[in-house]
DNA sequence: AGTCATACTGAATCACCATTCATTTGACTC
DNA sequence: GAGTCAAATGAATGGTGATTCAGTATGACT
């Protein structure tokens, strides 16, 4: 019995039917929902009323709360990583790849606030979320820059007793102050805008003095 | 009738008798319930009984949940503020005063793995917690990064052509990360420690090449 | 036009926990 | 040793909202 639930509880979407168009649908109302009220104090049924659907229909796509923005953040960053991977692919020089991957982090939010709201302040509401992201993604973030840094190093460019660790860490920490700042401001300017300054400090602190 | 709440509920305790080792117990034990839990994961029973008190003894010292957690930033804050400031007066150099700042900033941190689990993510879960703590404090530590930037370019020691808002965000961006990072990993070095590796490319992002 | 599977619905359940407040404690006074 | 009062207690209350599931709609196939 009950073989509506099992089968309709393919969470990632099973690539079928018009199934897919619905379970974006209620990702993209869970962010906006959870960008606005924060996570705790959103409810399961306030994303329904937005995604125009039956608050258990949130069930056949979801196991749960958490398993919905879990779900939003994974295909974000994913989606982000894809694009950037293929950006730089075409960019040899390090410090302009530095300098596309700075851009790409600070468009992709700046053109989404509820996204980055999703990203600046629920992904880090718990230990637990913040280490599971963390191992899943983040880490894969930190280390393509890490690894851009080591080939500046090996190109000369880059300044080689640095720790490719601790610069990857301010070139991210700089990007992320600046978006949480951004959202705290009144935001009549644009986040990408800022991006030049910010990595002309960070990229001058990496390379060699001439 | 029911003097004894109105009186009790002074909050930021009244710098009578011994309430005010209570109080400091609660806060502590707050912190460190927080911190493992997460604000939302934590019940007000489980903050009493840390503290060794009854459920209702907390109201008598905070108004609600949430003034518990405010409170415990916003004293964790200031005394760090007080301490910066303080340390800060006997140094001229803005480079030395960046310097000492950036070490301040993780010895505190490293020194109490709940405060900065608390700072770190709790702080962060709500655009609403957010925004009202940068409000009231983030904005002065900004301010302080600022104008020890803006002493420097005046003294010829960094270059005049960065803002001093984006130099803040870099430096302060990069702390930040740097504590996070030290929380999700497995912490078998001291946080202080990168202190100078981390300055040493902030500042040189500063630095006005001779 | 009946059968069946699938997708969806939304009212009802029920565990949870912040907050309250009637009562107790204990220190101090006269 | 009765009276007073601030401080503390902890069981009871009540609101909330995630999750469930019995039932309805849809439509394909015979």
């Amino acid at each position: 019995m009950k073989a509506r639930h099992t089968a309709g509880a393919k969470a990632p979407p099973v690539e079928g039917a018009r199934s897919t168009e619905k379970y974006g649908r209620i990702l993209q109302s869970a962010i906006e929902v959870f960008a606005e009220h924060g996570y705790f104090n959103s409810r399961v049924s306030d994303i329904a009323l937005r995604a125009n659907v039956a608050d258990g229909t949130i069930y056949l796509y979801f196991k749960n709360k958490e398993q919905i923005l879990m779900a939003a953040i994974d295909f974000a960053f994913t989606t982000f990583m894809r694009a950037a991977e293929t950006e730089l692919e075409r960019i040899r020089d390090p410090r302009l790849r530095l300098r596309k991957l700075a851009a790409l982090h600070l468009e992709s939010l700046g053109a989404n606030r509820g996204l980055a709201m999703v990203f600046q302040t629920e992904l880090r509401q718990s230990a637990k979320f913040l280490t599971e992201f963390s191992h899943r993604h983040l880490i894969e973030y930190f280390d393509l820059i890490r690894s851009i840094v080591r080939q500046g190093q090996a190109a000369g460019q880059f300044r080689s007793e640095i720790s490719d660790k601790i610069a990857a860490n301010c070139f991210f920490g700089a990007l992320d102050a600046m978006v949480t700042s951004w959202l705290l401001s009144e935001r009549d300017y644009k986040l990408g805008n800022a991006s030049d300054a910010l990595v002309d400090i960070i990229l001058n602190g990496m390379e060699k003095r001439n």
